[in-house]
DNA sequence: CTTTTCACG
DNA sequence: ACGTACGTGAAAAGC
């Protein structure tokens, strides 16, 4: 060998099948001047890009299926039967596909009777005697068996940029067998989406388990007598002719009768002419200019050139244009706004754009009566953001018609990113690079010195909000989500803001007392476990913890995890008759908890400035629409038990004389549910006031209307009732309350017997997500479940049963949100503040003197939030600490 | 950077 | 037969 050849061998179908599902969302946003859809092409190219990069291949081939029938349709006629057709918007692109590879200089072959990877299984096996090096491109890993010592193959998994790549090694330690047994495997266990059998009874565990004993499936014929499990055996003998028709199938051809030869293979690179010419007519201005030609006026990375003035106080007058509208970005480049840095902004419109790094500026009349003006509409990204930082230098920004980051969330929650170049792409503008990409990620994240860089990237994102405004205006009003646009997340944002600046005030010496006391405590607990495990190890490492419960002291495994035996509470609960050693980790891991995360991890976060904690709420996380809550996270401050709970007696009113005052619905996501559902039994109970859980036990368990209901059949009911908000399954239920998995599926039929309408519902709802593909709250807020037709089973039934869940926990969320926006109106003369939100309890401080007055308006603004079919309850506490408040 | 565990609704 | 409850965030360990 002269010198090396490396082969590029790319799986065309499979590869352009998963470029177009990775840019769906960018599907009706990307297309051509003459309609053609073009977002599988582009994702195709960008794959490419990084396969060739990688492979710095001298040969290359994309190898695609010649149509339905090959050879194994014709031996087995279901052969990839029952799949759903190609969508016809990537059949559209799958020619243009082969234009682009001619024009990249990569050749392109199929075969009549044959798929894809036969021809690449070929195509590898002549390379590997001719001694390349040969790489395979695809999405589907059934092509891993091809890996050997010279064939890699590189399975793209999600997204358009990441790839998993597979070496005999590799293979062996992620499926527990050598490539040249997957056929072996995939015989056993068959394959739904090719759909082909197996052997009834095997899945991938028994199958990887006979394989690796028996080498072959003529192996595991020929140890017959070895087979002890009766039922496994009958099925073994019974699918016999399937099992080895089903590896027949798997088996990926590696003598097809190709026509070419590794010789036609050269790759021969871009094509330039011929390539520009087709990135024009696909329209994509990213790629032609990256090739640095001149047909057009872009930088290499195909952004326009973009114009802006450096605000300083001599031009400042110069904003006094802006009469009607401008975009705002103020950039701050810590994710915490309360306490990050100030890096600069943009304000402008049109091709008038400002930038500066100096916000002091904007403290400066011309700018500031801008961003405080109720005349001149402000659009940004992130008004909350915004608010806070803005508020920081004492400037209240008011007047925001558009939140690029807001809008885009609520039309489409699984598609969205904190980052405004990132998001931008998603909704197919182009113009603008991602934050990670200008300022880098990790520890090398930084602001550019270079100000030509970093004020064109501040004005393209001034110009990217003001772009992408209309569309998705529209957008929001097709969805009907107009209303809750304006209406509810607008003005949400603003009403957090105000909780976030308020904070709450923490008891750092209270903090502290419980600091000593948990340290003693924990020394006390370990020294005992010590004694017991017979020696010292790190009780906080389950790794070790593992080695002594279930090595050294012999107790029995119940629960595995990836790793190895599971320790968590629900298995060392049930170890803990058998060793006192179990209940003392439980107590240390409960005590270290409450420890590490809320008394150490609170002090941490308590701004030494107003002994306060200023939390962020998500407002664009959650697929719900409920909030969450970080640095710190005041949503799951301990409440189950006493020694947690105690937490909540460091968070305290912010003035003498005044209490904290909480208000809590009582049960909203089951009265949601009798809502939405209209079923006429759980209405009724709500309408008597009846204890909802124990209504369930007198149903579930027909009892009569005057017999007593012993605390654990409301304990099971209760259950129940969680089950059916969660979307449930008999297994799920007999886990959680410890019955088996038959009594449960009884309750469950039960329990949609007794109520009709909540059955009715939760067919319907997953009907209706299968037909439109997505489901929506009371206030029209949307989720997506692209899993809700998945052939994966485990994918199908979770998306179902989200589809059960989200339209409660969501119309909970949208109820809690428009009772906040009420509420601030509400309270607006008097001096309560409102401080926290935790799902179904709004948290308050006020003087004394108030509380009379909260103890009749909160829960009357709560209960009036929105108008159901049900009445809402809600309960309301109060004391001198958070903990009092109960 | 991922995994495990555990805190909340 | 599959392998699960729904929605979150933080800390620590161990790669």
């Amino acid at each position: 060998m002269t010198e090396s050849k490396r082969l590029l061998l790319i799986d065309g179908n499979s590869v352009a099948f998963r470029a177009f599902f990775a840019l769906y969302t960018a599907l009706n946003s990307m297309t051509n001047a003459d309609g053609l859809h073009t977002n599988a092409i582009f994702g195709f190219n960008r794959m490419l890009d990084i396969m060739l990069e990688d492979v710095k291949p001298t040969d290359a081939l994309v190898a695609f299926d010649a149509g339905k029938v090959t050879f194994r349709t014709k031996k087995y006629a279901d052969y990839k039967g029952g799949r759903s057709k190609t969508p016809p918007e990537l059949s559209e692109q799958m020619p243009v596909i082969r234009q682009l590879l001619a024009a990249r200089g990569i050749k392109s072959y199929e075969l009549k009777n044959y798929e894809a990877d036969d021809i690449i299984g070929t195509m590898a096996k002549q390379a590997e005697t001719a001694g390349y090096e040969t790489t395979i491109f695809t999405g589907d890993r059934d092509l891993t068996q091809l890996t050997s010592d010279k064939t890699s193959v590189a399975v793209s998994k999600k997204g358009v940029t990441e790839v998993e790549t597979y070496t005999p090694e590799h293979v062996e330690e992620k499926l527990g067998v050598r490539p040249d047994q997957i056929i072996e495997i995939k015989g056993l266990q068959g394959d739904t989406s090719d759909n082909y059998p197996g052997v009834t009874g095997v899945g991938p565990k028994t199958a990887v388990s006979l394989i690796q004993k028996y080498g072959t499936i003529d192996g595991v014929y020929e140890n017959m007598d070895k087979i002890t499990a009766k039922k496994m055996k009958e099925h073994l003998i019974e699918d016999k002719d399937s099992a080895f028709q089903s590896r027949d199938l798997a088996t990926i051809r590696r003598d097809a009768p190709i026509e070419i030869k590794l010789s036609d293979l050269t790759y021969k690179g871009d094509q330039q002419d011929e390539l520009v010419k087709f990135y024009q007519e696909m329209n994509f201005q990213s790629y032609l200019n990256k090739m640095n030609t001149d047909a057009g006026d872009e930088d290499v990375l195909g952004l326009k050139p973009v114009e802006f003035t450096v605000l300083t106080a001599d031009n400042l007058n110069e904003l006094a244009q802006f009469k009607d509208h401008v975009s705002f970005y103020l950039e701050m480049p810590d994710a915490n706004y309360h306490t990050s840095t100030f890096a600069g902004f943009v304000i402008g419109e049109g091709d008038k754009w400002f930038v500066s790094r100096d916000v002091e500026l904007l403290k400066q009349a011309p700018v500031k009566d801008l961003l405080t003006s109720d005349k001149v509409q402000k659009d940004v990204f992130d008004l909350k953001r915004t608010y806070v930082g803005l508020n920081r230098l004492g400037i209240h920004l008011s007047n925001v018609d558009f939140d690029l980051l807001l809008a885009s969330y609520l039309l489409d929650t699984n598609e969205n990113s904190n980052d405004l170049g990132r998001l931008a792409f998603q909704h197919g503008y182009h113009q603008i690079q991602s934050d990670e990409e200008v300022y880098g990620k990790g520890a090398k994240r930084a602001i550019p010195d270079d100000d030509q860089l970093f004020f064109e990237h501040l004005t393209r994102k001034g110009i990217t909000i003001e772009s992408l405004k209309k569309s998705l205006f529209k957008q929001l009003d097709e969805n009907e989500q107009t209303k809750l646009y304006r209406d509810l997340e607008l003005p949400m944002a603003y009403v957090l803001a105000h909780m976030e600046i308020a904070g709450i005030m923490v008891d750092t010496d209270r903090l502290s007392a419980m600091q000593s006391e948990f340290t003693e405590l924990l020394a006390q607990t370990q020294q005992t476990i010590f004694q017991e495990a017979g020696e010292e190890f790190n009780i906080g490492s389950p790794k070790q913890l593992q080695h002594i419960l279930f090595e050294k002291l012999g107790l029995t495994p119940i629960k595995k995890t990836k790793t190895g035996y599971s320790t968590s509470v629900d298995v060392l609960e049930k170890l803990a008759a058998e060793a006192p050693i179990v209940e003392n980790i439980l107590k240390y891991r409960q005590i270290s908890k409450i420890q590490s995360t809320y008394v150490e991890g609170l002090l941490k976060v308590v701004h030494s400035t107003d002994q306060k904690v200023h939390t962020r709420y998500l407002q664009t996380l959650t697929q719900t629409g409920r909030l969450s809550s970080v640095d710190p996270n005041l949503q799951n401050i301990p409440i189950r038990t006493e020694e947690g709970r105690r937490i909540r007696q460091a968070f305290i009113p912010s003035h003498k004389g005044w209490q904290i005052f909480s208000s809590d619905y009582s049960q909203i996501e089951l009265r949601v549910l009798a809502h939405i559902t209209h079923d006429k039994n759980l209405q009724e109970a709500f309408k008597e006031g009846d204890d909802i859980h124990a209504s369930t036990a007198r149903r579930i368990f027909h009892l009569g209307p005057d017999a007593e209901i012993d605390p654990n059949m409301r304990r099971q009911a209760k259950a129940v009732n969680f089950g059916i908000v969660y979307g449930i399954s008999d297994f799920g239920l007999s886990q959680n309350i410890g019955i088996t998995r038959k009594q449960a599926r009884q309750f469950i039929d039960t329990y949609f017997e007794e109520y009709p309408g909540v059955k009715q519902y939760m067919t319907d709802i997953v009907a209706s997500a299968k037909d439109k593909g997505y489901v929506e709250t009371i206030a029209h807020r949307r989720r997506y479940l692209p899993d809700i037709n998945a052939r994966n089973f485990n994918q199908r039934s979770f998306a179902e049963r989200t589809a059960m869940n989200t339209p409660i926990q969501g119309s909970a969320a949208d109820i809690i949100k428009i009772a906040m926006i009420k509420m601030e109106d509400a309270i607006k003369d008097l001096q309560a503040t409102m401080l926290l939100q935790v799902h179904d309890e709004l948290i308050f401080e006020a003087p004394a003197e108030e509380i009379p007055t909260l103890e009749k308006l909160v829960p009357s603004v709560m209960d009036s939030a929105v108008k159901l079919e049900i009445p809402l309850k809600v309960e309301s506490h109060y004391g001198n600490t958070w903990y009092e408040a109960k």
